[in-house]
DNA sequence: TTAATATATTCCAATATTAGAATATCGTCA
DNA sequence: TGACGATATTCTAATATTGGAATATATTAA
């Protein structure tokens, strides 16, 4: 597989390395329903630019797309599957590391 | 979910965000047996340092695991199974916003 | 011990990412 | 039209990431 492939790929994977923009998802993914910046702003107490930038790296990589009605615009997940699977697998790496570093450290 | 879990995911996550990086682990996947970082480096045609620093990262966030025999560091997946559908997930979502695109513009 | 080889680390300059404030844009309604 | 609210964008300073050269460390063999 050619350097560019991977170039696309990691364009997905840097859309969703940052703390913030992985809690984003996971919410969206909860709720199902599309949600506006200013709501997902007050849900995580973060300002308005902040959030309006992340949802657009979120969007730029596919990840999430947008619907306008009137003056808001309102987010949702592009494919809910795929990036539950995707927040699945990253759980279970952390997850798995926590449970090996538990074990290690019993014998001290 | 509170923000220090999210921290942790996104360590993994940054982990991964990069082409290279991407391409070793799916190297590793595909190969199933531990490789030194020279043998990498040429695979891949990159400096060594580089190789060994972004082997660094991988290792951090414990998506390799090392086994020292002599002088060669050998790498491999800590959890092939997960990164494997960690992967097939990036992919897919590659894949489908291709698609999608290559349908959008087809009414051009 | 010395040389040779594999790997890790340090150093540096270039580039990218980030948050937050300020500002701009866009849609709605009086 | 003009004001208002929602969102996007610009600007800036701080911080992080990156590649490559140089250097350090560690292991093996002569």
């Amino acid at each position: 597989m050619n350097l560019e492939t991977y170039e696309l790929k990691a364009q997905v994977v840097k859309a969703l390395a940052h703390p913030l923009r992985l809690a984003i998802c996971e919410y969206l993914l909860e709720t199902k329903e599309p949600k506006c910046v200013n709501y997902i702003a007050s849900v995580f107490n973060k300002n308005q630019s902040v959030i309006s930038k992340h949802l657009s790296i979120l969007q730029q990589a596919s990840i999430v797309k947008i619907q306008k009605e009137g003056v808001f615009t309102r987010y949702t997940l592009t494919q809910p599957e795929i990036i539950d699977n995707l927040l699945k697998s990253i759980n279970e790496i952390v997850k798995k590391t926590a449970e090996n570093n538990i074990r290690l450290t019993k014998h001290l």
